[in-house]
DNA sequence: GATTGTCAATACTCCTCCGTATGGATACAC
DNA sequence: GTGTATCCATACGGAGGAGTATTGACAATC
């Protein structure tokens, strides 16, 4: 966010995916862009074009991070339990802790249009898809109803984070939050039989 | 779309407005801009500037429009119908016919950050908020349920129709749609007592 | 302490867009 | 057909960002 201290220490290849990401998820991949992430480092362009071949390359990285933080953070842990209610009950909570996370999922999202990162949003989706697929699946749904069922939590899911972030005041308290995801898996989960 | 028939009739506001609803849809709100407009309508700026102000009167124009076009068209048709549960089911149909529509929908939610359009987008989520949670209240929900419920499903919808947007893949066939939106309603809508 | 490698500042060129100023063209009024 | 309003082209100026090339500062190494 601020400016760093001037005259510290000197920048590297890190510092600016780190800096990157700050800026999606502040103003979009609109803000990803050079001059500005170095005017907020402190630093100029020279600095950059050392580190990285051009604005492409601190994209491709900074998805790629984002990729392991997000993605392997959330999903590789929830696939430790093996009972897929459960994993489905984790899939859909409210992300934990903090919401500048899901501010980089939905200007990801909002810039699904951009070539450089809808393949790589592709990706990302089919593993949700696919994990929660497999989760539905083995709770007993055929395969369709199991796609399905998945495609439609993925799309509540990030329909919610999106809404709550363009209009706050319908999601006032950390309580209503808490009840709408607990509709959303009383609606989406099937209950016990 | 494609460069209209150069040298034939004079343009008027109107056609600019349609023009700039081709380009949101098609590119987001970047490309809501003078000189690819008016490249794209076979002109100069020195037009446009005759009809605008500036590009944010078009960006107002545009929004405007669109409230019109849009809500208009729908919610308006939607209020006639007296039973609440039939209102809903009609809420959370596919769009009928353009998806063309629905990529101007999508482009404005991932605009939310510009302070151009989130007040605007503000008011037309409290529109479609206030309409389904009205008709959930007719349903026998208490206040606090049918406004979550209208939440949610607002949120479904939108993020149903992003992801769908984002990888067409996973929606193939007109009737997995069709499908998809069974399942929405089926698990939104209760059934009758 | 001289050398080499690492990182950053400066100073460019190129491009795209916004906005203005002004004059030219076309249509309509009368 | 002359005049006037309407619409558009041209030619500016200015801002901001992408890259490149060159030089400078500092640290590590030997």
């Amino acid at each position: 966010m601020g400016k760093r201290d001037v005259g510290r220490t000197r920048l590297s290849r890190e510092d600016w995916i780190q800096a990157a990401l700050g800026a999606l998820g502040a103003g979009g991949l609109g803000a990803l862009a050079v001059e500005p992430i170095a005017r907020d480092l402190g630093v100029t362009k020279g600095s950059f074009y050392w580190h990285f071949e051009n604005l492409d390359a601190l994209i491709a990285a900074t998805l790629e991070r984002w990729a392991v933080i997000d993605t392997a953070n959330s999903i590789a842990v929830i696939e430790q339990i093996e009972n897929p209610r459960e994993r489905l009950e984790r899939l859909m909570s409210p992300p934990a802790g903090q919401w500048e996370k899901s501010r980089v999922d939905i200007a990801l999202l909002a810039a699904a249009a951009d070539t450089r990162v809808s393949p790589w949003l592709r990706k990302q989706h089919r593993l949700w898809l696919d994990f929660a697929g497999r989760a539905y699946s083995e709770m007993g749904f055929g395969l369709e109803e199991a796609a399905r069922r998945a495609l439609f939590s993925y799309s509540s899911y990030l329909g919610l984070m999106q809404v709550r972030l363009t209009i706050p005041e319908v999601v006032a308290s950390e309580d209503e939050l808490t009840a709408l995801f607990e509709l959303m898996r009383s609606v989406l989960i099937p209950p016990k039989p």
